[in-house]
DNA sequence: CCTTAAGCGAGACGGTACGTCCAGTCTTTTA
DNA sequence: TAAAAGACTGGACGTACCGTCTCGCTTAAGG
């Protein structure tokens, strides 16, 4: 095992130039095509430093887009939880059906295979944006918007799950039109709504 | 181009021995760890006739398992569509978690990669038991179960989206004990059901 | 083992079909582009009914290639050995600076590898001309033209020798205009001719 | 196209072991029999490093069997051509009679077919000695032991003719008793000496 | 005349080697 | 001691042929 690298003597310039090139390789010629040859040789970086300090191509290109994207995820609280969803999920699909999203999909990919891209998946794209929904959901329900029986996680999974539902496999598109329906959807239930409501319910 | 090979001449000997190699050695070394040639050497079996009759590995482990599976996937029809959806969902879950899963898994990564690999993933796994549960949502509808203004394929989404989040993602593991949530608060919706419905219902 | 096949029931339009075939692809393409599956297809003939004649596409070109030149290889004899080995050779000459040259190279090459093809290649193009030489050369020898004390074994090889090395070895071209200096050499001898002729012979 | 490997920084390791791999398999095994995977795996090296540095099995086999034989070619010189020639003709026929000479055969076999194998034969193995041997020659010729009217490249040819018609058309076998009949009959003509020598001899 | 056995076209098959590609490690040189 | 450069091992890829095999169809010979 190589003994860690010193992260203070850690050369900016070539942080940069990688994470750079990941991002303008990935997004032009797709994810699955680009080596991490490709993106040395592109980045002026030798392999080597890659290895350094990345594991793996899917964990830097993890960084990249994460440094790309930006954390400007904050979460708007109008008071509406539907409206402040509907705005943020908009978002969301805005990035997934642009080039950076099949560069994600690629890396959903390789989280099959490796855990460590899986745990470095969440850790910085998923959950982060995650924890900000629960929290207004958590408002939501103080308020009275949401019932309070269900925990917020569960609710986080129902609102995400269809987008990347069609996203991984591809069984309809994904469009900037379809987040409304999503959320009403989601919110609403689907049984009807004269009838009493618990009759069909198992637990 | 090689000029398409006859199927009525196939050699049935060679076809089983690849779909069993295919799945012993897919669900025991996993998904990411089985090359053609491997498959080709435990089949006894050229590498060659492998690519004549399928044009990759993931294709190939998707027919193998739809193969080995089956398709027993008859949906149930007892009148009450929460117990149906259990009873079915409880038998998806049930293979995901198994080894069969990983490989799974593995399919739906490549999938990402290869549009053809994503278009028979859908025609041979996704779709036909979509189309079966989409027929009992709409006898459910008819029954007055369900309301009749959501389109089953968006039920659909809803049932499996959660399922198919925590799989690839790794957000939470699945149990069959996640089952009856799923389904009871897919149908029960979110908001809580005493107040005006429709009140911050967009559209 | 297949249990040989009975030749007089062997349907000569497909051997037609298959030296034509051959002849016309190893003379355009060049030998050794051409596969047994070419030739078969392009002969419109079954590769099986080819390996059940031919036990390899280097004898089934000898053969085809003998077919083709005929065995019009009379010697001539004039009387003069010098005109009429002069005659010969060019004819030789000239079959090995066309593309037929090319394919005997190609066959002489698999030659190497494999014995049967040696001994085929001797037996059906190298000995027959062999023989008439010697035959032409005895003759010359019984005249007075040629010295009595070196076997005409050894005479063929002195003289197609030099031929072969270069058409081989490539070492300088082939071309007819070589012929008369070839023959002159050989039969002059290198030494003098004023001094004593033995004096550095050895033997 | 591959950016050209830097010479300066290539593994004399690896390099060595694959010409010793080559030459062990080769001559042991038989140079059709051996495969550029073999001998990766024999020296313990990469095919890759093999293709790096090499176009082909057969440079590679030329390049070991040049390495394996050294240029220890230098021509003698006491004063008797013949007795040189000799000398020199049987160490040539001593290494064609050898395994190594099996391994050459099968490299003018691949140079029928790859004009670079045929390059670098002439260049490696075939034009050094014959250089040597031509500067030999001349010093006979000055002397008066060889007539001056015949170019010595055409002599080489003459001399060394004979050995490959044998070696490569097997015609017969080539022993070390045939070098001093064959150099004896090439100096001295077939001519019988008695008579005018010009009497046929054409130009 | 009718069967029977061979040759045949077609082409799938097991197998071997090919030459390429990329991952991840190691080595050398420069700053 | 980080970094650029790039050669290295290892392993999978997909392709090309080889020579064998299996399948029906045709065809000639012998009962």
């Amino acid at each position: 095992m190589t003994p860690a690298p010193n992260p203070e003597r850690r050369n900016e310039r070539s942080r940069r130039a990688t994470l750079d090139a990941t991002i303008e390789l990935t997004t032009t010629r797709g994810y699955a095509k680009v080596s991490v040859d490709a993106i040395a040789t592109h980045a002026g970086v030798s392999k080597q430093t890659i290895y350094r300090w990345w594991p793996s191509r899917a964990v830097l290109t993890l960084e990249a887009l994460a440094d790309h994207i930006g954390d400007a995820t904050a979460f708007p609280d109008t008071g509406d939880i539907t409206a402040d969803l509907t705005t943020q999920l908009e978002r969301v699909v805005a990035v997934l059906t642009s080039p950076i999203g099949d560069v994600l999909r690629g890396i959903i990919a390789d989280a099959q295979t490796d855990p460590a891209v899986g745990a470095a998946l969440r850790e910085s794209l998923i959950e982060p944006p995650t924890r900000l929904c629960q929290a207004r959901l958590e408002a939501a329900i103080a308020d009275g918007q949401l019932r309070n029986d269900v925990p917020t996680s569960a609710m986080v999974e129902m609102i995400y799950g269809t987008m990347y539902y069609r996203l991984l496999l591809g069984t309809a598109t994904l469009g900037l039109d379809d987040v409304p329906l999503f959320i009403a959807r989601t919110l609403d239930g689907l049984r009807p709504r004269s009838v009493a409501d618990s009759a069909h319910r198992p637990q």
